[in-house]
DNA sequence: TGTTTTCCTTGATAAATATTAAGGTTTTCT
DNA sequence: AGAAAACCTTAATATTTATCAAGGAAAACA
């Protein structure tokens, strides 16, 4: 059980089998509950995380205390400190967005592993030029898109995951704000408006999508 | 002389001399006007590029015609373009900035050196990591940031990279407003309001900073 | 040297977004 | 069940930022 998940991530599937497993054997797990760090801002943290179960949010601080989710850790994702690279801070936090098991390694674990299998490496470079190209999505949203924009882009993306035009609203309004870079009012306004433009139906539970070709036109900038 | 300046490369010192002398003659060499494009946004483009000379800009743009300057790219550096790793579309331009010589390799070339000499993989991460802490560092600004504070912070790396407290105009108010995606009115605006509160002084060829920590201060989110 | 073009500057106005405040609802906890 | 906490919603207001417009300065050009 633990090990098929694991041999389902990206990372590590340039590796023998049995050294998969050894490594397996030199994880350290840590259990986290919902709003728990796993690593702080500002820490020198070179390590690499495997999400065995739950999801991990990669969330930057300001130094006046407001926070910007910049994304989600699901499941059966690996993360790679930026510490572990260069030795420098973390330039954001991990928290849990729920219950939470995580796998990790050490620099000397993971960089022996590195030493014997260098194929590893390119597809670490793979995943860094993933992680690079988010991160020009979410500059890209906040140079040229007013909030709406963003909003509608998280909204459809939302939908991409979960099956059908409805969302299950499991998110607060600040947790909303915090990735679409506003306050929880503007973004509860946003949302009415939608509705009052016959895009969206919003109930406690959930938002259901009616006109989807119009929040793909509110998208764009 | 050429070899100089490559030999500084930070990427390539894990190679051994012999082979960068034969990575050198494998460049391509391409001599860029100002305001020539090398790299274009939404092109698959596998290239490593060394910028030998000059100045190259790495460029977002939006559906609408805008512009983001996302950061600058100085003489002695080496670039990998994201397409190199994944295969994908590149996320934006590369465009020179002023007169530039650029040596470049195809992915085919790379990749035979990296597989001879597996070290400089580690070499590239360390790159990345850099690129993800720069985009970091937009992302912060934009988030949290009014102009103004991104404002502040461009005009202290300026003067950084100066000598002095004096900062030498050559860069227009559009080019400005590309970088901390604003309008060159707002920027000028915040310019002269600046110069009000006594925190620098403009002249058409230069602007004075008089007082670096009120713009320490007003950098600050 | 005269002319065109690009760039800078400023004002007036409009739009987007943030903030403050307050009341209502739902959830959590005891 | 009752109280407390967290969350949502809406309005009024303030602030920030964008846009439009127009005149002037500097630079490029022929």
């Amino acid at each position: 059980m633990e090990r098929s998940t694991f041999h389902q991530a990206d990372i590590f599937k340039n590796l023998p089998e049995h050294e998969r497993i050894n490594l397996l054997k030199e994880a350290r797990v840590r259990n986290l509950s919902k709003g728990e760090y796993l690593a702080h801002q500002e820490d020198i943290w070179p390590y690499v995380v495997f999400i065995k179960k739950g999801q991990l949010r990669w969330i930057m601080l300001s130094t006046s205390g407001k926070e910007h989710l910049l994304f989600n850790l699901e499941s059966p994702e690996v993360f790679w400190a930026h510490s572990i690279f260069d030795g420098n801070p973390m330039p954001a936090s991990l928290v849990a967005a729920k219950k939470t098991t995580a796998l990790i390694w050490n620099q000397e674990t993971i960089l022996s592993y590195l030493r014997r299998y260098p194929d590893v490496m390119w597809e670490i470079t793979r995943k860094l030029t993933g992680i690079m190209r988010q991160a020009r999505e979410i500059i890209y949203g906040l140079a040229f898109k007013p909030v709406a924009g963003r909003l509608a882009t998280l909204l459809i993306q939302q939908c991409a995951d979960s099956t059908g035009t409805s969302i299950e609203r499991n998110f607060t309004l600040v947790e909303l704000a915090s990735t679409v870079a506003s306050s929880p009012e503007v973004v509860c306004r946003l949302l009415y408006q939608f509705q009052e433009d016959g895009i969206l139906e919003i109930t406690r539970a959930s938002i259901n999508i009616n006109n989807m070709e119009a929040l793909e036109n509110a998208k764009k900038d």
